[in-house]
DNA sequence: TTTATTAATAGTAATCATTATTATTATTGT
DNA sequence: ACAATAATAATAATGATTACTATTAATAAA
């Protein structure tokens, strides 16, 4: 991978913000600082990015979310206010525990919990 | 919901199979029965069913799958042999496991569960 | 430090799954 | 039977993503 304006803007943005963007966010956000940047360059980088275990992507809604932050968690979105937050899950706990139950061998698993994000717990209906 | 020979011939389709199939899919099936029958149909029929608590539906993979077993299930990935199989997760006590964990309120969750089926498991790499 | 190689880019077209539109057909209540 | 309208086939449109291509730019080698 050679060095470019446009990955490293791709990368900082991402590392920029825990909202788990889209590409199309991420395109958004490239563009005030480089504004002739192309969607297809942030696509290309971020899969890129991807590949090389710089950024991890996940899917929710049918469409791919990315996320600077490496360390194994899991995701959470609040039907409220549609934000997406970090929640952590013993996944070796948990595969264990699913693995005692069948006889398919589970090895990893995608999952997005769903349900009230505390801040709206607080103030409902906004 | 009136009666029609293609909603019933798509509904039929997706109880004949386990397989968790696409809409795609359906629509093929459904077209040995139904040579003229519109993918629009299936898409909305499949849509309507699922509102109907007739259907289930799940994403994986950037598309759309449909089940026609109701029960509260989860479903298993291969990823030698790229099926999809019915595992059973205890979904109250995970839930109440993670609420445990966390200041958000955790009320559902998609869960895709990743690995090895039992078939391929037995015989590897075919 | 020019030069050659080729990765990366902008711009655009294409693809894939899905949804919307619309004129016509078929089901069902009266 | 017939009217009301749900459902259909055919097709266009959409939204996210990928592919293509001529040009630009980063790096290695002379």
């Amino acid at each position: 991978m050679r060095q470019s304006r446009q990955r490293d803007a791709i990368l900082h943005t991402v590392k920029s913000t825990n909202s788990h963007p889209s590409a199309d966010w991420v395109y958004d956000s490239v563009r005030k600082e480089i504004p002739n940047v192309s969607l297809g360059t942030v696509y290309r980088n971020l899969g890129q990015l991807v590949d090389n275990n710089i950024l991890k992507a996940f899917n929710y809604n049918g469409m791919v979310h990315y996320d600077a932050f490496l360390s194994d968690h899991q995701h959470f979105y609040c039907h409220e206010c549609s934000g997406i937050f970090d929640i952590n899950v013993d996944e070796k706990d948990f595969i264990s525990r699913i693995n005692d139950t069948t006889t398919h061998l589970i090895t990893g698993f995608q999952l997005i919990l769903t349900g009230l994000c505390n801040n709206c717990m607080k103030t409902p209906n906004n």
